[in-house]
DNA sequence: TTTAAAATAATAGTATTACTATCATAAATA
DNA sequence: TATTTATGATAGTAATACTATTATTTTAAA
């Protein structure tokens, strides 16, 4: 006996629900592996489809093409660090405390959790902090985002930003705080492993942790102290 | 009589030097006005030889590809920012007068300049906002980061950072600040202009001092506070 | 001013990508 | 068992991202 956790999205991000077949949910557990090995923009359907034994037209029944699937794993992703923010912190009073465990979700929403079988979270992580931001930088935002695509982050957004609220009542800019804090969480991580010159964060070792520490800083700096 | 600046960028983003020849610089011109209006994606050497009336191996002869020439946009912007730093702090002392006008700089790097004829700082300033993060969120990062295509990034980050820490020499984040501040920037413009939940700074106003304020605020708590 | 060198244009061609369409077969369901 | 539904197999198209070749124009040197 196991827990069984589905996240349900906007239905405009696929064709047909892919985490109620195999097949689907053999696409979306593929297309992670993937993406993350050779990157968004040499992955192409022709190769997932050789990959996991099916066909382009296959895949394409699913989704509409590998842009909405990155929007789909990306709006998953944010549902399930939402999903683990809200679970985290349901018995925390707190706000300070629960800024912690937000931040901590942030860097690390692949540790520790018993996770999804066909999501390798840790994967999906590395997807979003290297790709994650192709999802919404394209010319098509406006109108995607008119049909709810971005409703997950903008959710997520707001329950961070409520919590800063909570903290620091005149903090005039608790939207850019929340999405910084996950925009920055992501870009550093990703300088940390390729362009290092560029974050004080070090390689290697547990740049998630020194991530943690310093997005801590960073709110205690300007909420509180 | 006037003053002509010249950007000069690390050589392995081009195969010829496209400001030396009007052809080169025209390429140059087109592809911001290009991919300001289509985007990255939609952007094509083929499209951008018809608007110049030349051809596509002829655009091939100065970039290897359209990655390459975003790259080499992106590195003119970096080295632009640097030379508004460097020419507009040259007489202040103060190293938090510098960071406000570092700050100015990061958000306007498009109004009240001189310029240079083939370029179009705000539409330039769009394409890095939108699609700046695509140069670098690449599979061929590390590679071209061994070359140097990033080296222009990296100086403007290291100007920053000992601005910083000439500010607060026990701040223990300077490098990530710095380039946090110039992600910041760019990120909360755009959002304010296609995903506005996701930000405080209204649109349409004037968006652009509002930016300012935030990361002055920041900056201040972040720092002196 | 002629001549050679360099830059650009014109044209063609290839492999890959991003799809769409059709039909056959297998699996699930009524 | 019949029938809907999902998937597979196969084919085909238009656009993209190039490379190659040859002709023509521009520039610069002799």
């Amino acid at each position: 006996m196991s827990i069984e956790i589905k996240i349900s999205l906007n239905e405009g991000l696929f064709i047909k629900e892919p985490q109620d077949s195999k097949l689907g949910r053999n696409i979306i557990k593929h297309s992670i592996l993937m993406i993350d090995e050779f990157g968004f923009e040499r992955f192409t359907f022709k190769k997932l489809a050789v990959e996991i034994g099916s066909t382009e037209a296959s895949i394409y029944r699913y989704f509409e093409n590998k842009h909405l699937l990155l929007l789909f794993l990306v709006n998953w992703y944010w549902e399930w660090v939402n999903y683990l923010i809200k679970t985290n912190t349901m018995n925390i009073d707190d706000p300070k405390k629960k800024l912690q465990i937000i931040i901590h979700s942030f860097v690390s929403a692949s540790k520790d959790n018993p996770g999804v079988a066909y999501v390798n979270e840790s994967k999906l992580h590395s997807i979003v902090s290297a790709e994650g931001m192709k999802a919404y930088h394209t010319k098509e935002v406006d109108k995607e985002n008119s049909k709810g695509f971005f409703k997950s982050y903008k959710n997520l957004a707001e329950t961070v930003s409520k919590v800063i609220t909570e903290i620091n009542p005149t903090f005039r800019y608790p939207f850019s705080l929340a999405t910084n804090l996950f925009e920055m969480s992501n870009n550093q991580i990703y300088f940390a492993h390729h362009l290092p010159k560029l974050t004080d964060i070090s390689k290697d070792e547990n740049e998630i942790d020194e991530v943690e520490a310093m997005l801590n800083y960073f709110v205690e700096k300007l909420l509180v102290a």
